[in-house]
DNA sequence: GCACATCATTGACTTGGATCAATGACGGGC
DNA sequence: GCCCGTCATTGATCCAAGTCAATGATGTGC
């Protein structure tokens, strides 16, 4: 383990970490008075399952693997860190030794951040707590959505969940007309597929009858027939 | 729209939510003070985008859209949200006026919780603040996790990952032998493949004389080797 | 030992979608 | 007007995995 001066690349690896991206400077300073850089080497141990807890990390370069060992001595892996993002920020919030072991994967450069340090800038900071927790809340919402997006069943489904949401503005009886905004291939890129395949589908469901499409207007005639496709792609609420 | 009472499975929704699920029931009875359940028809505005924000809800059935309006009146959705999750807690978080519109796509049952309520409950009391933090960023692991499983690459590199994982116990030079605990099926759906499909991958990785097996024990013959196929899998750090 | 159930392997086939490549339709600048 | 770049469509082909189905290995109990 060799260490390290904290270089502006490390500061902003630090600030993008969605623990810290709503500090303001001076907070962030706080956090950091006792920053710790530090390269581990790969199979090095960076902290033992059991023992004190006194900083949480973020991963500046490389992978992390934390891993609990059972009494019997076998091992159980628990999570993979990759550059960005941070572990055992959980025991700070929520106090005891650290629960797991921490080892590099491969040549790691990590950020150990002081409990202490940390403590002290938010223990008397409701406000940052508060700004935090609504980062934090931003986040989850965030990756719930990603993970709706490649979870939700064939491109045709998510084209078919795509075009209900917009025909929903202005429907009248089973029909939509719809203004597209964007070029094609940006909608293809906002339900995950490719232009070709966007395409494709487009002029499958053009074929069936179920819409119509003149210059950037598009007309569902069939709204009912659309939402049963969609429909499959949520059989897992 | 139609109140209701809130009803035993309203509470538990609630419960399950990482908002509340840090706290005890003391403190959720308090944020429960001004509990509004409510149900929605379909295409029912819940709140308008600018004004002022005094709920966040918690959906319990169906599903909710939210999305902005821009000055010339096109629509953008931002977010989609299922049962089980909620919406607009980051608006308590961060202050200010509802951000966006929100609608109930189908029939909509939601718990509606009072800022006032919740405020009461957070404002003066850091250690559940503390409490809630690390809840949220166990979430976050939890959710980044789930989306690195589901991107990581093919399902040959993801057993690559897999094995070098297990492999790290006890290596000897560039090779390492595996004990396979569990019988093939489960290891399959640990990495998220069909059975068959692993013993293929596994078979593929035989005849290129990376791995060799013999009863429950795998011998890893090319560690070098089998990192090369595993990290391919991560190119997008 | 035999019979039965689970586990594992292997082959043939299907499918959804990506990729490559060619061609057609606009649209805007000058 | 013409030319060029972006956008869109279409066809041909490829690929990873899932599915279906048949067959071989392992047990494990009795």
């Amino acid at each position: 383990m060799e260490r390290h001066k904290p270089a502006q690349e490390i500061i902003d690896r630090i600030r993008a970490n969605y623990i810290f991206s709503e500090m303001t400077d001076a907070e962030l300073q706080q956090c950091l008075a006792h920053l710790d850089v530090a390269a581990y080497a790969p199979g090095e141990i960076i902290f033992r399952q059991g023992t004190q807890a006194t900083r949480f990390y973020i991963v500046c370069e490389g992978v992390v693997q934390l891993f609990r060992t059972s009494p019997m001595g076998d091992k159980k892996v628990i999570e993979i860190v990759k550059t960005g993002n941070s572990f055992a920020e959980a025991v700070f919030f929520m106090g005891g030794n650290y629960p797991v072991h921490a080892m590099a994967v491969d040549r790691v450069k990590l950020a150990g951040i002081a409990f202490q340090d940390f403590n002290g800038c938010l223990a008397n900071n409701i406000g940052l707590a508060f700004r935090m927790m609504g980062g934090m809340s931003r986040r989850i919402h965030g990756l719930v959505n990603e993970i709706d997006r490649l979870t939700m069943g064939t491109a045709c489904q998510r084209l078919a969940f795509y075009l209900l949401e917009e025909a929903r503005a202005e429907r009248h009886g089973n029909a939509s007309t719809i203004q597209l905004d964007a070029p094609k291939h940006v909608i293809a890129s906002r339900i995950g597929v490719k232009p070709e395949t966007l395409s494709r589908i487009l002029s499958r469901l053009k074929d069936e009858g179920i819409v119509e499409e003149s210059g950037h207007t598009l007309t569902v005639l069939d709204i009912e027939k659309l939402g049963a496709f969609s429909m499959e792609g949520y059989k897992n609420c």
